[in-house]
RNA sequence: GCGACCAUAGCUCAGCUGGUUAGAGCAUCAGAUUGUGGAUCUGAGGGUCGCGGGUUCGAAUCCCGUUGGUCGCCCCA
């Protein structure tokens, strides 16, 4: 007997699982609907190009990809933002600005397995195109924090934490630093979090020496945690590009506290997302008590569309995953666990009951009411049981005497009354008692 | 790519320093129970002890390898 084993790092989805990961993916639609964004999606399988042009060769490591028959190089997406940018690209003069898209969908990833990372996952994606203003960044801030909330999270379960590439670059050039060095220092305050001091090291056998008076200035704006010290610290270096990035500042943080979800919104330099393509802002998403990885990233790129060959156009996104999510959910107790339950459950005395109850079990399906019954000749007490336990809140009886009658009973499986009901007016009995 | 720990029924696990036919709970199915319930009782099915090799009279148990899992490191788009 053969076995063949799920792949490293798949999952497979069982019906409770599946349940769960359609409520997630749910409330993530509805959420990105009620804030005036559009569903799209794409192809599972993209040309490998599409992701050396955006992340370069070595990312090649981290894909599933192959030579197709065609003699074609492709690769599963690991992310959607090469997708997307490539789909508004290639339509960016007749789309409507601002344009605002999102999807949910699986990406795969040849990594190693670790808590909240397998190597394919889903993501709930949302991107703003073609608005350069902070009002991108407010519409997609307020969103993730209503994607999250949805589900009953609230303030005290997460946090955003909030940063600037461009205040880091504006910073550092006022402190005279050039465009090269002050990249460096973004790498090592990128490991600052995790490596302390050491992160600099790097830069050091680059550079030279860090100025011990420079390195304070850094770990001063690294500490920053309000707006407030954040203007303060700034202030005395009376640099233009700073100030008006300062005000920038002023305004995001200003929508998002207007809006009423200050609270959720943290000041915090240390978050530079690696190297990545972004440009200005980033935030990312964290539990309060820190015992997971992020559970959600985004930012600022306005020159990926222009990289991938396109008209510029300014962007903003952020995605979710599913796996780091659910196990927030399932820690804070949010995960419903759902019983795949009918309305209705049939009780039929025999075959000829059977017969009798088909017409309406077939009407009842074809109006929406979901029923159930035995597929095979059980006793009365047995079809109770199962009736019970499928979680029905009615049971409907086709007895010998009943049918005789022309009826049958519905009983209320909870309260367990049961009224007589001719079988011409069950399907309306049954409407109006699923509607109480 | 590197490291640590783990692998016995569908699930959670027991199985002593190696010793007859590998167990329990839960779950599933059946019976008690062909006109009224989530209970109870009885019974059944389900295992190449992850796989392969080695040591031994004898291996679920010890050793080596391998596959897979969990958790870290690297990476994290």
């Amino acid at each position: 007997m053969p076995t063949f084993q799920t792949l490293p790092g798949f999952r497979e989805f069982y019906p409770d699982a599946l349940a769960q990961r359609n409520h997630l993916f749910k409330v993530w639609r509805q959420t990105a609907v009620t804030f005036g964004f559009q569903e799209y999606d794409a192809p599972v399988l993209e040309p490998l190009d599409l992701y050396r042009t955006k992340s370069g060769p070595e990312i090649e490591q981290q894909l599933f990809s192959f030579t197709d028959k065609g003699g074609r190089e492709v690769a599963l997406r690991p992310e959607m933002t090469p997708t997307v940018c490539r789909l508004v690209g290639e339509q960016a003069a007749t789309l409507k600005r601002p344009i605002k898209w999102f999807s949910i969908a699986e990406f795969y990833r040849y990594e190693r397995m670790q808590k909240g990372r397998g190597r394919c996952f889903f993501q709930f994606n949302a991107d703003v195109f073609g608005e350069t203003g902070i009002e991108a960044e407010t519409e997609l801030i307020a969103l993730l924090i209503q994607a999250l909330c949805a589900f009953g999270l609230a303030e005290p379960d997460f946090y955003i934490r909030l940063s600037d590439r461009n205040l880091w670059f504006y910073y550092l050039e006022a402190l005279g630093l050039d465009e090269p060095r002050a990249r460096a220092i973004l790498g090592a305050v990128d490991k600052f979090e995790k490596i302390g001091d050491k992160a600099f090291e790097e830069y050091q056998t680059q550079f030279g020496a860090l100025e011990a008076v420079l390195k304070e200035r850094i770990l001063a704006l690294l500490s920053i945690k309000s707006m407030a010290s954040l203007e303060a610290l700034m202030a005395p270096l009376h640099n233009e590009k700073v100030q008006g990035r300062i005000g920038e500042w002023k305004r995001l943080i200003g929508n998002l506290t207007a809006m009423g979800l200050g609270g959720f919104v943290e000041v915090d330099l240390g978050v530079v997302r690696g190297l990545a393509y972004y440009t200005g802002f980033v935030f990312e998403a964290f539990d309060r008590k820190g015992e997971l990885r992020a559970l959600a990233g985004g930012g600022r790129y306005d020159n990926l569309v222009g990289k991938l060959g396109y008209s510029e156009l300014p962007a903003v996104g952020f995605a979710i995953g599913d796996m780091t999510f659910a196990l927030l959910l399932e820690q804070r107790g949010l995960m419903p666990s759902y019983v795949n339950a009918p309305d209705v459950y049939f009780v039929l005395g025999g075959e000829a009951e059977r017969m009798a109850a088909f017409p309406a079990l077939q009407a009842l399906r074809a109006s929406g009411i979901r029923v159930e019954y035995p597929m095979r000749p059980l006793a009365f007490g047995k079809q109770f049981k199962a009736a019970t336990e499928s979680g029905a809140r009615f049971a409907v009886i086709y007895g010998q005497d009943e049918v005789a009658r022309g009826t049958a009973k519905l009983r209320d499986l909870q309260s367990r009354e049961e009224r007589e009901i001719g079988l011409g007016d069950l399907v309306d009995a049954l409407r109006s008692a699923l509607r109480a």
